[in-house]
DNA sequence: ACCTATAGTGGGTGTGGACCCATTATTTCT
DNA sequence: AGAAATAATGGGTCCACACCCACTATAGGT
C-alpha cells in the first residue's frame, strides 16, 4: 500500500487518462477506508453486509449474496464474523428451514454508524482540495457513472 | 471480477458515501483496463513504465522505481517483459556501470499509443452517462483530488 | 587498498480477493 | 415416494500485488 515513497512526478501520459485517475484515487479511497476498518478487525464486506441489513431489513444469506454480488460461501464467513461480534443474529426461517435469516442487532446498527463516520472521515481527508459545492458535484458525477457500470449497475 | 451477477439494489448507506463510489468506480476502471491489457499479456505496470520512458526519456531502473513508487526488484521484472517484447532496450550506463539505462524503442512507442487507445476506449465506456462537458469536469475534479493524495502526490 | 554505499537481479513471502466444489439439510416437483 | 432443485457451510484454489532479503557488480570516500 505504498506508504511514503518519494513521489517523483508521474508521466502525464498516465495522469491525463481519466481511467487512470479513477483507478488511482479509487484505490486510495479503498485503501484508506480498509485501513480504518482493519483497526477494528473488519473488512469492507462486513460494513457492506451491515449496511444492507440496516437499509433493507433482515435477509436470507442468499439474498445478501445476490444483493451485494458476492459468492454465497463468502457471505457465510462474513456473517460468521458479524455474529461473533454480536452485531447480527442468525435464525432459521420457520417457513423455509433451509434459509437462515440474518438481522442486525441494535449493537450492530450502532457499530454501522461508527463505520459510516470512519468513511466520512476518509472522505473529508480525500476531498480537502475541493469546495463543498465541488464535492457534491463529484459525488453526483460518480454516482451517475457508478449506476451504469458494466458490472453491477 | 464479478462478471454478470444479478445486481439487486445496493444499500443507500453505501452508495451515499463518496468513498464507496470512488472505490467501486475506480475498481471497475482498473478492472476494465487490466482486462484489455491482459489480452495482450500485459499488466498495468507495463504501461506505466512505457509511459514514463515516453514522457521523460531514458531512465535508470532505479529512477523508474522511484518515479512510479514501485519496488526496484519489481521494476526489473517488468523491464524483463518489455525487453522481451522489444519495446525497450537495456544498456549499461558507461559513466556508472552499475546503472542500467532503459529506453523505449520505436516499437515500444507505437505499442504505448495502442495501449492509450485502449485506455480511452475504457474511458468512453465508463463515462457514457456523462456529457462531454461533465467528463472534463469529472477529470478535473479527480485530478485535483489525485494531486493531493496522502500517498503518492 | 579498504570500507561503505548503491544498482540491479533472483528468489521468496504474506495478504486479500474472487472463485469453485462437495456435502448436508430442506423443499418442491411429478 | 422418489427425483431434482435450493440454502448454507467448509474446504480449498488461483492470482495479483506489495514487500523483503541475499547476492553480485560497481563506484566513491578516506
Amino acid at each position: 500500500m505504498n506508504p511514503e515513497p518519494a513521489p517523483d512526478t508521474l508521466p502525464p501520459s498516465l495522469t491525463g487518462l481519466t481511467t487512470y485517475l479513477l483507478s488511482r484515487t479509487g484505490k486510495a479511497a479503498r485503501g484508506l477506508l480498509a485501513a480504518r476498518l482493519a483497526r477494528r478487525g473488519l473488512r469492507l464486506w462486513h460494513m457492506a453486509v451491515l449496511a444492507a441489513l440496516a437499509d433493507f431489513g433482515p435477509h436470507a444469506q442468499r439474498e445478501l449474496a445476490v444483493r451485494l454480488s458476492v459468492d454465497p460461501s463468502d457471505i457465510t464467513k462474513v456473517v460468521d464474523d458479524l455474529a461473533a461480534a454480536t452485531w447480527v443474529e442468525r435464525t432459521r426461517d420457520p417457513a423455509d428451514r433451509r434459509r437462515v435469516r440474518v438481522h442486525a442487532t441494535p449493537a450492530g446498527l450502532t457499530a454501522l454508524t461508527e463505520l459510516q463516520a470512519e468513511a466520512e472521515a476518509v472522505q473529508a481527508t480525500l476531498l480537502t482540495p475541493l469546495t463543498p459545492a465541488e464535492r457534491t458535484q463529484l459525488t453526483d458525477l460518480l454516482r451517475r457513472v457508478f449506476e451504469t457500470l458494466p458490472t453491477g449497475g
